[in-house]
DNA sequence: GTCAAACCCCCTCTGCAGAGGGGGTCGGGC
DNA sequence: GCCCGACCCCCTCTGCAGAGGGGGTTTGAC
């Protein structure tokens, strides 16, 4: 049975390499690369074509669950596993959604790692029961309108709906509708909270 | 020659052993224990008396800071190694004041960590250029009064200022006088912005 | 064809935010 | 002794925030 091929993509050289070098003992399992960003991932993954991908969500410039997107788009075939922090809860349920077969987090024991590895490289999945719970019990993720999302960038710089209105060119009472809007969908009574929230759950990078 | 011995804090299993199997193959390195969080590596580092720790700042419970902070009391031989995320610009400071003797990045290459760790052990410190640089050129280290932060702790929970006045038993314009001072030292224009600027350098938890 | 969601525009009203003054006590540092 | 920072109190003023109405279009799903 040829050994089963995996490309490690996370920022942390540490991770990469420290992960490399666990995997090694296992003869089933070969790391045939790695890459520290999105992008490099993307291309080393085409280059490579490795059967599993472990992605990391939270990295610089590209996140996990875009690159995930991107990848499958370009190489379908290709089986991808999350692992990530319990803090950065968001872009889990992106990245399942863009087709990742698995999801791990990174304080779970080596073995577990072995095993979801394993089931995802087989053909199956595998969700961490932590993970599950993470976004189970979560209210269906929050998505934002592309103005919402505009304005909530605004709030956040501290800008009045005069300037905001200015800024897009539109009416001070459209902007405050948007606002409206955007104060139901994530529960904020006044902007101070919207920012504390939208900070909380993540809303503002994408 | 004995080797140095290497206590491991992290709250990521991967990265533990990862970090323990990558640091296995230098001799002059022996990896003696690792922990999962700060209250159990305080322990550790007791009951092994480790020449250096190697500690993670971003963990639950207790951050790697406050961890440093009570291991030198009850330690003060030992030799604290920060590990980071760039991304947690804060506390770094904190942890190099509390005496730790060197920091670096996670996404560092291994060999660089080796050198760190080495320095470290015999005595001298090592502070990575990209974390010097990161507080460096960074204003002095926000620190608030208590009044402050809590004033922001409300702001950041929606509460008008009539409704804090009430909560903290004082009158409307001296709550106001303390979040125009927090305004002014965290470079605000509005409580939006405070939020954000707040969230951003983690100014709400302590 | 209907329904919902996202986008746009306009109006009014209450109450607070934020900036500007004024005054004070208490403690620690030099 | 003096200053400074943190804490407390009071006043006024402008302008926006947020909630409430009203109206509309376009797009895509069912």
């Amino acid at each position: 049975m040829t050994p089963t091929r995996v490309l490690i993509v996370d920022d942390h050289a540490i991770l990469r390499m420290g992960l490399a070098s666990l995997l090694s003992s296992k003869k089933d399992i070969e790391v045939v690369g790695d890459a520290a960003n999105g992008p490099e991932g993307i291309r080393r993954a085409i280059e490579l074509k490795p059967d599993v991908v472990v992605m990391d969500l939270m990295m610089p410039s590209m996140g996990g669950a875009e690159a995930t997107a991107r990848l499958l788009e370009k190489a379908p075939e290709t089986k991808v596993l999350i692992i990530t922090t319990f803090d950065t809860s968001d872009g889990i349920d992106r990245a399942l959604k863009a087709g990742a077969r698995g999801a791990i987090m990174k304080n779970c024991d080596f073995e577990e790692l072995v095993d979801a590895l394993r089931t995802v490289a087989s053909g199956g999945s595998y969700i961490a029961p932590d993970v599950r719970r993470l976004f189970s019990n979560d209210p269906p993720a929050i998505t934002l309108s592309p103005r919402q999302r505009e304005m909530l960038q605004s709030i956040a710089r501290g800008l009045s709906n005069p300037d905001i209105a200015k800024q897009f060119g539109i009416s001070v009472y459209v902007v405050k509708e948007h606002i409206a809007a955007l104060f139901a969908k994530i529960g904020a009574a006044n902007r101070s909270e919207a920012v504390a929230i939208a900070m909380r759950k993540n809303l503002l990078a994408p």
